[in-house]
DNA sequence: AGTAATTTGTTCGTATGTATC
DNA sequence: AGATACATACGAACAAATTAC
């Protein structure tokens, strides 16, 4: 059964993915941090930590710890 | 380079789908509850659902609010 | 050169809502 | 009506990697 409302990190997942195939952020840019993620979509970094990964199986982004996430080429 | 450390909830994951697989767990057949799973593998609860929204994402079960994890069958 | 701060990713514990038995 | 169980979300902590000073 699917779930009766569009959940938070699945409605933010979207946004992104919207936003980073619209090319405000292009590839190989760096995203706003996790934290910063958190304060401007007003969820926790737990929420934020399950839309990373869910971009990250989705081939969109990819994580360097330390450092930020990063929008995938097109040529992986 | 040192290797890298496999997830606890991807070992969890991964040592239930081969239980499936072996035959262990029948198609719709009820996996133990999350509780039980946490505790059998030492576990919390929230590393747990991570646990069961990986094999629910790779079609090996799907849960029911209320009832349990189970087996998916093969024609799903 | 070296220490502190930032960032990612995981984990825990808890709380809430919903659905089933 | 009450107990059980899933699914989501929050808050906090930690290790490892990176960056800043």
């Amino acid at each position: 059964m699917a779930p009766a409302r569009r959940m938070t990190y699945e409605q933010i997942a979207d946004d992104l993915a919207a936003r980073i195939e619209s090319g405000e952020y292009p590839a190989h840019t760096k995203l706003p941090s996790n934290r910063e993620l958190a304060t401007l979509y007003s969820v926790s970094m737990g929420t934020i930590a399950t839309v990373q990964r869910l971009l990250r199986e989705r081939g969109l982004t990819y994580g360097v710890p330390g450092a930020g996430v990063y929008v995938e080429g097109p040529d992986d």
